[in-house]
DNA sequence: TCTGGGGTCCTAGGACCC
DNA sequence: TCTGGGGTCCTAGGACCC
């Protein structure tokens, strides 16, 4: 196996991002703590993370601990804009970008020296490079491993660089708090702790067989080598999405059988859309509950053929709902949800349809292209008129 | 007053097949 | 007929990540 020698990974993550690009856009926010989103916060910018507001806390608290932040409500176009911009930087660097989420992406830039330098002048252009083409501050992490550089990048947040050299590697793993370490959430740090567990180090003195023990079989595996400082996986390119989803908190008030027909409707409407913007077919369909008492649950089923149908999606998880209204009935839903997966290319289904079958898809295209030229709410299927509360009554343009 | 929405991966049991 | 081994697919739940 090839193992890798010098640190030529970088991990590329925006600083606050939906933050971020707020106060670029509007420059009386710039200095000011700034949050994203209203309910729950979305996005926190370094003056409001300074005030203690974190990302995923309530909308109340945060205001609670930063009177004077702006509350702004997200703009997901101008984020994905940006987004794109960022990643065409990264795409111009190097070939071989991995991308993990909407703000942040691996590079492995082994190879490029002749043409570009060694990775940590290569970081340096890159940070300068999205600063004067997109606007947005970027930490980067380098490394030898994915795992390094993630959590150098992490250390070396907000707009900053950090290599960690391959004879450092140790140095900087080991006094890591377990937290750090991929795969280990509130629930695994629980385990660890309870046994006195804190730190990488600690990890690393553990046997395998007690990890595995402790934690099953993948988890033990994937920490032991993660302590030991063995990660072998490589930056791998074009990688796609394996299910698509949407859902929809829905509060404490009791909802009847119509009420959740029509949100369930609207979310297949949505996921049809996307699924076939992305020309992507599904086979499997999961419907989401969470019940008054946080717990979850989950109900699918797999269709014998593949489909970007909203009226098979629909049947099949209005099937999903039917099935599962006595259990919703007897604990209180608080969230519906719905989501595709199975997925595979249009094009691999398309070449199996019989010829002469007019294919299911020709009112979904219609709907698909007229909001696409009206907007989304231009059209808007009959059942869900009146029901959905704020939905606005569709106005055809003349 | 646990709040949001969008994802990935692993485990385990049962069905079914060889 | 019973016992054994091995594999895949489906369903449900759970942990974790941004």
């Amino acid at each position: 196996m090839f193992v890798r020698t010098e640190a030529t990974i970088l991990h590329a993550d925006l600083d606050a991002f939906y933050a971020s690009v707020e106060q670029r856009d509007d420059a009386s926010l710039r200095g000011r703590p700034v949050i994203v989103g209203g309910g729950v916060v979305l996005a926190a910018s370094y003056e409001a993370k300074a005030r203690g507001v974190r990302t995923a806390m309530g909308g109340w608290q945060a205001r609670a601990l930063c009177p004077d932040a702006v509350v702004v409500p997200p703009r997901m176009k101008a984020y994905s804009a940006a987004s794109k911009a960022v990643f065409a930087v990264f795409r111009n660097t190097t070939p071989l970008v991995e991308g993990i989420s909407i703000d942040e992406a691996f590079l492995d830039v082994a190879g490029l020296k002749r043409l570009r330098g060694d990775p940590a002048g290569i970081a340096v252009r890159l940070r300068e490079e999205v600063l004067r083409e997109v606007g947005l501050p970027i930490t980067v992490g380098v490394a030898r491993t994915k795992f390094l550089a993630k959590v150098a990048s992490a250390v070396a947040k907000p707009d900053g660089l950090l290599v960690v050299p391959p004879d450092g590697e140790l140095d900087f793993l080991h006094p890591l708090p377990v937290e750090r370490l991929w795969g280990v959430g509130r629930v695994t740090a629980e385990r660890l702790h309870s046994r006195g567990i804190t730190t990488v180090a600690q990890v690393a003195r553990l046997p395998e067989a007690r990890l595995v023990s402790m934690l099953g079989r993948a988890a033990g595996h994937h920490l032991h080598a993660l302590a030991h400082n063995r990660d072998p996986r490589p930056v791998r390119v074009g990688k796609r999405r394996g299910s698509i989803g949407s859902q929809r908190a829905l509060g404490r008030r009791p909802r009847t059988a119509e009420d959740l027909d029509a949100i369930l409707l609207g979310i297949v409407d949505r996921l049809g859309k996307r699924l076939r913007a992305a020309h992507r077919v599904c086979r499997t369909v999961v419907l989401r509950l969470r019940f008054a008492d946080s717990s979850r649950a989950t109900r699918s089923h797999t269709l014998r053929e593949s489909t970007a149908s909203t009226k098979v999606v629909l049947s099949t998880a209005r099937d999903l709902l039917a099935g599962a209204l006595p259990v919703i009935e007897k604990q209180g839903i608080t969230l519906l949800g719905l989501t595709l997966s199975n997925l595979d290319d249009q094009n691999a289904v398309q070449l199996a349809l019989p010829f002469g079958k007019a294919p299911d898809g020709t009112l979904d295209a219609t709907l698909d292209d007229l909001r696409e030229r009206y907007g989304a709410t231009a059209v808007t299927r009959a059942v869900l008129l009146g029901k959905d509360q704020g939905i606005q009554v569709p106005l055809l343009p003349d």
